[in-house]
DNA sequence: TCTGGGGTCCTCTCTCAA
DNA sequence: TCTGTTGAGAGAGGACCC
């Protein structure tokens, strides 16, 4: 989708079309989540500090933006594309990768079911999208980039909206590309290949295998020698499982001792909880993540004897964790994951649950929830001066608000 | 300029057992 | 009994993606 949010945003409100608009959080620790394109002609781009993105562009609308409505456009996205195929693998809210091999007989080529995907996602949804047509999901990813409008100081250039990739002509494509253009290159890798005197994808498919492997490698270094010759074997995978749920929140002010962190700890972990057992998941091993004032993060990790899903559980592993951690220098983020993920340990028989437990009652939790609204019940030590006013996913987003 | 949130995957190091 | 090797698993950190 092209500035998937901000579009959004604009089909929302009209009055916003055709100027810069800017998703993300506004306050001092806001970034950037995503911005129209005529914000992006100011030089305003994803992830960057929102303050930069004002001084960049101060006329542009800033939006707190809603994670709800962004859900819903997305299936309702997901659903056209299902109609054309089976095989599809989203890779987040806005993308995805359609294996169209077998509806050619209904629907025509791939250059005509892209043609007709855009169409239909712009009648239906009311959103543009670009799509890039290729025999492997790495070029058509690339392919979909070349499509989009493109931002430049004198204004928007509409994209092609679809470009087509045809088999044999993959090389010629990706050769002149920067290698920051591949996937799994970001700044660290460009960096390492510029020490190799790598800056085109040309230049790397000229480097030895075991030169990238040395460089990069064996996982990554295979991967991107593979890629730069055009070889990427991967298939549309339509159903993958999770690896992991979690929740982390940036403060507005720096936390310097071990009390409201710890209610944070609870905080987050009734999130993650209820997000787990919503999917019928437990976690095995439970990381707190904590960034400092000066940017330093460290992890902390504990494995657990097996699945949990309550909210008690996860908080308790996650303050004998924190326990081993001194806040004292400030604490700018807090954060909690699950992996290890299983099928949840409330649909196996657990022991306590015979004597009570925490499982039926974080169950009763989610009824009551479902009932009289997320804020409905809660743990009791978030009772305070800020009441039971969960921050739950969608609520912070992009950065405190102050 | 001062850096979000939710993820995945990889690498390195350490420990333990065979 | 001592030492070295190997492999698995856990834990920590980092890079990257949208």
């Amino acid at each position: 989708m092209d500035a998937f949010y901000a579009a959004v945003e604009v089909l929302a409100d009209p009055s916003l079309a055709g100027r810069p608009v800017i998703v993300g959080g506004a306050g001092a620790r806001g970034v950037v989540a995503s911005c129209s394109y005529e914000a992006r002609a100011f030089g305003v781009r994803s992830a960057m500090p929102s303050a930069r993105a004002r001084r960049l562009c101060p006329g542009a609308v800033f939006v707190a933006g809603d994670h709800g409505r962004y859900a819903e456009f997305s299936r309702r996205i997901h659903e056209v594309f299902s109609s054309f195929t089976p095989l599809v693998e989203g890779i987040s809210l806005d993308e995805a990768f359609l294996d169209v091999t077998g509806a050619a007989r209904l629907f025509g080529d791939g250059p005509a079911v892209a043609r007709a995907v855009r169409r239909q996602v712009h009648d239906e949804v009311g959103l543009d999208c670009s799509v890039g047509v290729a025999s492997s999901k790495f070029v058509a990813k690339l392919a979909s980039r070349a499509a989009k409008p493109r931002a430049t100081r004198n204004g928007v250039v509409a994209g092609p909206g679809v470009v087509v990739v045809r088999p044999g002509e993959e090389l010629a494509f990706v050769h002149p590309l920067p290698v920051s253009a591949l996937w799994g290159v970001g700044p660290a890798t460009s960096a390492r290949l510029a020490r190799l005197g790598v800056g085109t994808v040309r230049e790397l498919a000229a480097l030895p295998r075991d030169v990238i492997v040395g460089a990069l490698g064996p996982a990554a270094g295979a991967h991107l020698h593979d890629l730069a010759r055009g070889r990427d074997q991967r298939r549309v995978e339509p159903v993958r499982a999770p690896k992991s749920v979690s929740h982390e929140e940036t403060y507005a002010t720096d936390i310097r001792t071990g009390a409201p962190l710890g209610r944070e700890a609870v905080r987050l972990a009734d999130a993650v909880a209820a997000r787990l057992r919503a999917s019928s998941l437990g976690g095995r091993t439970v990381t707190v993540k904590v960034r400092f004032g000066d940017f330093r993060t460290i992890t902390r990790s504990r494995a657990l004897p097996g699945p949990v899903d309550t909210g008690p559980e996860l908080a308790s592993a996650a303050r004998a964790l924190l326990a081993g951690i001194d806040p004292s220098p400030g604490v700018r983020l807090l954060g909690l994951a699950v992996t290890g993920l299983a099928p949840s340990p409330a649909t196996q028989l657990r022991l306590g649950d015979a004597h009570g437990g925490w499982g039926p009652v974080s169950r009763a939790v989610d009824e009551a929830r479902q009932r009289f609204g997320e804020t409905a019940v809660g743990p009791a030590v978030l009772l305070g001066d800020r009441g039971l006013a969960l921050r739950r996913r969608g609520d912070q987003q992009w950065g405190p608000a102050h």
